[in-house]
DNA sequence: ACCCAGGCCTGGA
DNA sequence: TCCAGGCATGGG
């Protein structure tokens, strides 16, 4: 089925570093696992995707997931149109850029390893957690196409150190362990922290040993959809202190901030030739 | 050989 | 409270 939106940029998604399963498959198209699914999404022209779901599974899950009762368009606007000439051309810049509704746990994990790591190297080693933990699926006409679902709490707190050492986590294995045992006991309960507020959050999940402020901010903005989060790692750090001399107020932005830190990342590592 | 990556922890001023 | 160094690993 297709969706209309002139906030919709699939490709724009996956390079926003806040999601570490899509996969391009072609030119505009790529594959996702989530919620224990496998999409694939072709960009069919600037305002359209089409998604290999039909209704019934689009309103249960995807249309959650990309968050598209939202209208980012309103964002967008208010930003093009004001006076901070750097986020104007970030948000136009970045437009098709939404902020996704991931599974709570598989972000705990995520940005836990995602500390000290690029976003290449930080999808390798999901990639590999996916395919010895996780649950294998297949999808497609004659099932031909394979894919691992993320590991649930049970699988990753009972992994040895070992174990995940050799999938080349380096030291983060017992920040991964620990983490998931703590979800497993119930000693930090993500739904309820979905509920709560940011800031109650984010100190809930720094109590996890591994877990700062930046990766607590990353867990709360795309794990638990606390949008007002603004995670600061070593872009926007750059942008803060080479754009706005380091008098950027966040408070401008409440209620939103990390829409609008999306906009910053995205847009600062094409300047600088991320990759 | 060095430096950096969506950083955090520990120990010492 | 703030800072230096260490930490696994891979890529430029």
């Amino acid at each position: 089925m297709k969706v209309k939106s002139k906030n919709f940029n699939i490709k724009q998604i996956a390079d926003s570093g806040q999601c570490f399963r899509m996969k391009q498959i072609e030119e505009n198209k790529f594959g996702l696992v989530a919620y224990g699914r496998y999409l694939e999404l072709i960009q069919v022209d600037d305002e359209t995707v089409e998604l290999s779901c039909d209704e019934v599974e689009f309103q249960q899950i995807w249309e959650n997931y990309f968050d598209l009762t939202y209208y980012y368009g309103a964002i967008v606007a208010d930003l093009v149109t004001g006076e901070d000439s750097f986020l104007k051309e970030a948000a136009e810049y970045g437009k098709g850029i939404r902020i996704l509704r991931q599974e709570p746990f598989e972000m705990l994990i995520s940005f836990i390893i995602s500390q000290n790591k690029n976003i290449p190297s930080i999808k390798q080693c999901i990639t590999r957690i996916c395919e010895t933990y996780g649950e294998t699926k297949h999808y497609g006409e004659g099932s031909q196409i394979e894919y691992h679902t993320f590991p649930t709490p049970e699988k990753l707190a009972a992994a040895e150190k070992e174990e995940l050492r050799a999938l080349k986590l380096g030291y983060r294995d017992e920040y991964i362990i620990r983490a998931s045992q703590a979800v497993q006991s119930g000693s930090i309960n993500l739904p309820e922290l979905m509920l709560c507020s940011h800031e109650e959050a984010v100190s809930a999940l720094k109590n996890i040993h591994g877990i700062g402020d930046k990766v607590a901010n990353c867990i709360s903005l795309y794990g638990l959809h606390h949008i007002e989060a603004f995670p600061i790692d070593v872009w926007i750090k750059k942008v803060l202190s080479e754009i706005y001399q380091n008098s950027f107020s966040v408070d401008r932005y409440q209620g939103y901030a990390g829409i609008v830190q999306q906009y910053m990342f995205y847009y600062k590592r094409y300047l600088d030739g991320a990759r």
